[in-house]
DNA sequence: TGTACATCAGTGAACGCGCGTTCACTGATGTAC
DNA sequence: TGTACATCAGTGAACGCGCGTTCACTGATGTAC
C-alpha cells in the first residue's frame, strides 16, 4: 500500500483482504459482492468504485491471499528451522501441517483454489498462474542448490496434491493421518540421496 | 444398472451421465438442473422425480465419475502395458497424460474437485470422500507389493497435484512442461531403492 | 480562524437475470378383461 | 386382438430468492480565500 493511504486506499485494502478470506472460505463462485463489502463494514452500492467488475476484484484477492499466505509459510519454516529443522522439513512440516489442514482461509490460494481455475476469467486465471510461480519458487529455495531441475515441481505437486486430498476426506482424523502418512514418506525419500 | 432397465431407469441413467461430465467441466457450482436436464434430452420440470434434491443428483454423479475415471485410467494403463511399461510407469504415464491434462470433464473427479469438497454438502462429501480411498487402492494396486505402507498416499499426493498445477497454470505449453517434469523426476524416484 | 464551495467516498433502492424447487397437467405405457 | 382404464414419466409455467451491476443522492473531507 501507499505511504499515506487516502481514506479510499483503506477501504480498498479492507476490501481485497476480506475478499483474499472469503474466496478461500468459499470458492471464486461462493462469495458475493455484497457479502464483502459488508465484512469490510461497507455497503455493497460502493464496490464499483473499487473494482471494475467482481472478476477484477479476485484478480486482486488471489494476489493479496498469495502474498499472506507466503508470509505465514515463512513464519512457519522459521519456527522449525529455529529447532533445528533443515530447509525442507521445515517446509514440508509447515506446509502439511494440521494447521494449514483446517485454516483454509488463511492458506495457501493454489490449494484451496487450484480446480475452480480452470473455469475462471482471463484475469483470475493469469494472477492464479503467478501464484503457481510464486509456489514453484518457494519449492526451489527450500530444496538444495544441488537438487535435479524438476524437483521444484514435483516437490509442489505432492504439498499441495497431500493438502488437497487431506481436505476432500471430509475427516479431520483421517485427514490428519493422511497429512502425517505423507510427511513420512516425503521426508524419507528426499534423504535418500538424490540421483545425477 | 438393472438388468431389464424401465423406461424412467434409463433416463435415470442419462440424467446421472450427464451430470458426472457437468460437474467436473463446470463444478458442483457451476452447472444447473436445468442444463444437465437439457443435456439428458429432458425438461427440467422432472427433476425432482429423479432425485430428492440437487446435492442427492451430485453425491450419485460423483460417484458415476469416479467409475468412469477409473476405467479409463485402467484403460490407459493397459494399453501402456501392453507396450511393456512396468505397473508403476503406466500408471503415472497415463494419470499425466496430456489427454487427461486437457480433457477435465472425462477424467478424474478427485482432479477436478478436490477444492470445493469442503464447502460441499454431507452426502457429497461422502461419495467425495469414498473416491479418494478408490484413488488410494489404484495407487496400492499399481505400487510393488513390498512398497512402504504411506507411499499410496504420497503417490495419490504426487499425481492429483502435479495433475491441479498443471490445469492451473491455465497455459497449455508450460502445463504440458510441467507434467513432463513431474512424470520424469517421479518415475526417476520411483525407480531407486525403497527404504526398509 | 472562519466561511463557502467543490470534490468525492460511500449509501441504499432498484434493475434484470438465472437459479432450485413446486405443481397442475398431458400424453404415453401397460394392464385387465 | 381390441377396448377401457389406471399408472406414471415427463412437461412447462410459476414461485421466491439472491446475485452482479447501476445510479441518483448524501454527507463528510478538504481546499480557497
Amino acid at each position: 500500500m501507499t505511504p499515506n493511504p487516502s481514506r479510499k486506499e483503506l477501504s480498498h485494502d479492507r476490501i481485497v483482504t476480506a475478499a483474499a478470506r472469503a474466496i478461500r472460505r468459499g470458492g471464486f463462485e461462493g462469495v458475493g459482492v455484497a457479502d464483502i463489502m459488508k465484512e469490510a463494514g461497507l455497503t455493497h452500492g460502493g464496490f464499483y468504485a473499487h473494482f471494475d467488475s467482481r472478476n477484477a476484484m479476485m484478480a486482486e484477492a488471489m494476489d493479496r491471499a498469495g502474498q499472506e499466505s507466503a508470509a505465514r509459510l515463512t513464519q512457519g519454516m522459521a519456527l522449525r528451522k529455529s529447532r533445528g529443522a533443515s530447509d525442507l522439513r521445515a517446509l514440508v512440516e509447515a506446509y502439511l501441517s494440521d494447521r494449514h489442514l483446517e485454516d483454509i482461509e488463511a492458506g495457501c490460494p493454489v490449494a484451496a483454489l487450484a480446480c475452480e481455475v480452470p473455469r475462471q476469467s482471463p484475469e483470475v486465471q493469469g494472477a492464479a498462474a503467478q501464484r503457481v510461480h510464486g509456489l514453484l519458487a518457494i519449492m526451489g529455495r527450500a530444496l538444495p542448490p544441488d537438487a535435479p531441475a524438476d524437483s521444484a515441481a514435483l516437490l509442489a505437486s505432492q504439498l499441495v496434491g497431500a493438502l488437497l486430498l487431506a481436505r476432500a476426506l471430509g475427516n479431520k482424523a483421517r485427514g490428519q493421518a493422511l497429512l502425517k502418512a505423507t510427511r513420512r514418506s516425503l521426508l524419507a525419500q528426499y534423504d535418500r540421496p538424490q540421483p545425477g
